[in-house]
This record gives C-alpha cells, sequence and structure tokens, in this order.
DNA sequence: GGCCTCACTTGACATGCTGTCAATCTACCA
DNA sequence: TGGTAGATTGACAGCATGTCAAGTGAGGCC
C-alpha cells in the first residue's frame, strides 16, 4: 500500500515512457485505465510499473507531477502574478486555470475518484488542492491591500470561495455537460467573482 | 451490464433491509463498500442483491431513490417553492440543499465516482443532476419573472451558474476540509449568488 | 577477460471482489 | 399433493492488482 517508490529507480527515460503512456491512456479510457495496458504501451514489462512506482497510486502521483512539468505549470504561475493589479490578477487566473483545465480534465477525474484510495492518494490531492488554495489567498491579499475586496468578507473567506467556485469538477460541468467553451468558462465565471468579491468602483 | 433487475423481485421488506443496510455501509466505508459486507449485515446472502438489484449499479441507483424517499425530498421541494418571492426560493433552495447535502453526501461521494462506471450509472447520475438544473432554472425563471434577475444574464446562465456554485463537490470541500459550518455555507453561497445572480434595488 | 551491478523481463502465483449458475430449501397457497 | 415465489448454498470463471524468484543483457571496473 502506497510504497513510495524509491524516488530515483531505473532509467528516467524508461519512466518518462511509461508517465507518457499512462497520461494518454488515461486521456482515452478514463478512470478503469489497465496498468498491464500502461505497460504494453509504453512498451515495457508490466513489472517495471511496480518497480518505477510502486503501485497504482504511486503511478498516479508521479503523473501529475509529470503533467505540472509537461504543461509548464510554473510560467503560467508567474504569468498569473505578473498582473499590474490583485484584480487583474484573479481574472487572469481564473483565464489560465480555464485553459488549464482542458488539457488536464481526464487526469484530474482519475485524481478524483482516487483520492480516498489511500494515505499517499490522499495527500497528494489534498497537497495539490492546498497549493491552489495558496495561490489565490495571495491573490485575495493583493486584492485586500489594494482595497479591492469587497465588503463582507474576510480574506480567508473570499480565498475559499473564489477556491470553491472554481474547482475543476464545476469546471467540468460547465463544459463537458453544458457546452461553454473553455472562454465563456472564464467570462462568465470571472464575472460571478467580480460582482461577488470585488468592491464596486465609485 | 447494467441488468435492468426487474423492476419488482421479491419482498420489498427484505429490499428495503437490504437498501438500509448498503446505505449505513457506505457512510461508513465509502465508495469501497462490498456487495458481501452488504448482503451480511442486511441478513441476507450475496446473491439476493443480485436478485434484487442485478449488479453493484442497479444497487447504487436503487440506493439514491431509496434515499430520496427517505428523507421526503419532495416535502423538501414544496417548500423551496412555497416561498413568497422567487429570490427568497433562491435563498430557502441553498440552505435546504447544504441541510440535505450534510446528509447524502457519503452516498453522493460514491455516486460520483462511479459515475462512469456503466450506462445505468451514468444514466442515474445525469438524471439527478438535470432535475436539480430544472429546479433551479425554474427559481431563476422565477425571480426573472419579478424583475429581479441582474443584467448580464441570460436566465439559462445564471441557473448553470447557481447550479455549479452549488455543486456537492464544493459543499462537500467547503464543510468537510475548509471547515465550514452548514449554516455558514449557506450564508456565504446566498450571498455570492444574490451579489452576482441578483439585481440591487434601488 | 572475468565479474558485478543496474535495469528490466518472464512466468508463476496468491488474493480479493464481482458476477453467474445450478441445485436446493421453505413457506404459503390452491 | 403440487406448485411457485423468494431466497440460500456452494462452486466457479474472470479479471486486475500486487508479489516473488529466477533469469537476461549491457556497461563499467579491476
Amino acid at each position: 500500500m502506497s510504497s513510495e517508490a524509491s524516488e530515483t529507480y531505473g532509467d528516467p527515460q524508461t519512466r518518462t515512457r511509461i508517465l507518457d503512456a499512462a497520461w494518454r491512456l488515461v486521456e482515452e479510457t478514463g478512470a478503469e485505465f489497465k496498468l498491464a495496458d500502461v505497460a504494453s504501451r509504453a512498451g515495457v514489462s508490466r513489472q517495471a510499473l511496480y518497480l518505477h512506482f510502486g503501485d497504482r497510486s504511486g503511478l498516479l502521483v508521479a503523473l501529475v507531477d509529470h503533467i505540472d512539468k509537461s504543461l509548464g505549470s510554473e510560467s503560467l504561475r508567474a504569468e498569473v502574478f505578473g498582473a499590474p493589479t490583485g484584480v487583474e490578477s484573479l481574472r487572469r487566473w481564473v483565464e489560465t486555470m480555464s485553459w488549464y483545465s482542458a488539457k488536464i480534465d481526464a487526469v484530474t477525474r482519475v485524481l478524483e475518484t482516487a483520492q480516498y484510495r489511500d494515505e499517499a492518494m490522499t495527500a497528494a490531492y489534498r497537497n495539490r488542492m492546498d497549493r491552489r488554495q495558496g495561490l489565490l489567498r495571495a491573490i485575495i491579499d493583493r486584492i485586500a491591500g489594494e482595497g479591492g475586496l469587497a465588503e463582507g468578507w474576510t480574506q480567508e473567506e473570499a480565498a475559499q470561495l473564489a477556491y470553491a467556485v472554481t474547482l475543476p469538477s464545476s469546471w467540468r460541468e460547465l463544459t463537458r455537460e453544458l457546452g461553454w467553451t473553455a472562454e465563456e468558462y472564464a467570462d462568465r465565471i470571472w464575472k460571478v467573482l467580480e460582482r461577488a468579491l470585488v468592491s464596486r468602483v465609485g
């Protein structure tokens, strides 16, 4: 259960091949992807997965990290924080998040369903969500610092609300099920957040 | 897969015993509950579950229905619609939903994770969500009819936003993970919806 | 060249749960 | 006496995960 899968086992190239294969397979088949399929697609033995990642959860945890690195989530973060104002920063965040969600939705869904499987999974998922909350908190703090936070909210409450409103499940429901485009999502959710959390100027 | 489990098999009492056992077990153990455990807790054979519900998905679908009936979701609906105004109706809906979510969260979570398992599951889940959307749409229409809908939204958009903001996953995150009480949830989410969707009077 | 180690393969196997089947049991009813 | 609905029993197939032990093969080291 949730073996740590020693940080450094094997050839990094093999590891990457496995992760890429897993990624594609998750995109195609969702949460029911099989390790045997990942292995065969990556051109390695099923056993190799266990050697590299310990178990299914270990693979998923590594996959999330792999994807973040592949999509350059760091630079996205920088772009959001590079906004001239806190309010603009929040708007950019919503926009960026919408774009990003579209790319990782399949994997996110798997993560969500596996979220309670074991300790390692839970930790990995919470960690991810905690980082997101922290980011939003920083943005809200900046808005508050600039006097832009609507009255009636503490900074913590505002950040948590922004976080809850922009959860992946909500993004998925609005775009995948109700047919909103990523752009419509960004525009409308932004409008909600602006009206609810940002003080009216003038 | 997703056998229909003939609408009327066996003793209704047995059926109820099984569903109650399943309910409690889901509350305790979450999505990984085992059919064998449900059976033994209900005091019936494992086979009985298959005779009554066809398969795991069939049991889940029946469980949701069973719970709705047990909690008298019909009367709740009536209370929400009995509000004097559309805006008050929406406020009551949020409040009621918060209370209701607390009772069925465990089952909802199982539903969510099982949502893509097969056709029957998907249909049952979507059906549930569609009803909720319909309800919100009716409330929003009433608000619009009373001239209370904020400008910038179509009625459909407003209803879908209200729906997305009040998704179970969001409720869970805010209460279970971030520690909000059901009341705080209702108050704050209502405030968000009001500011975002309801036109300012005067 | 001999040797060792790392990276990985191979094949077998235990485990655990779902779903299916056929045979059997037991009231209750006609 | 017979039949039938409701359920039990036990066996079994299928399938995925995870574990184990032995083997292969390429490089590096002395």
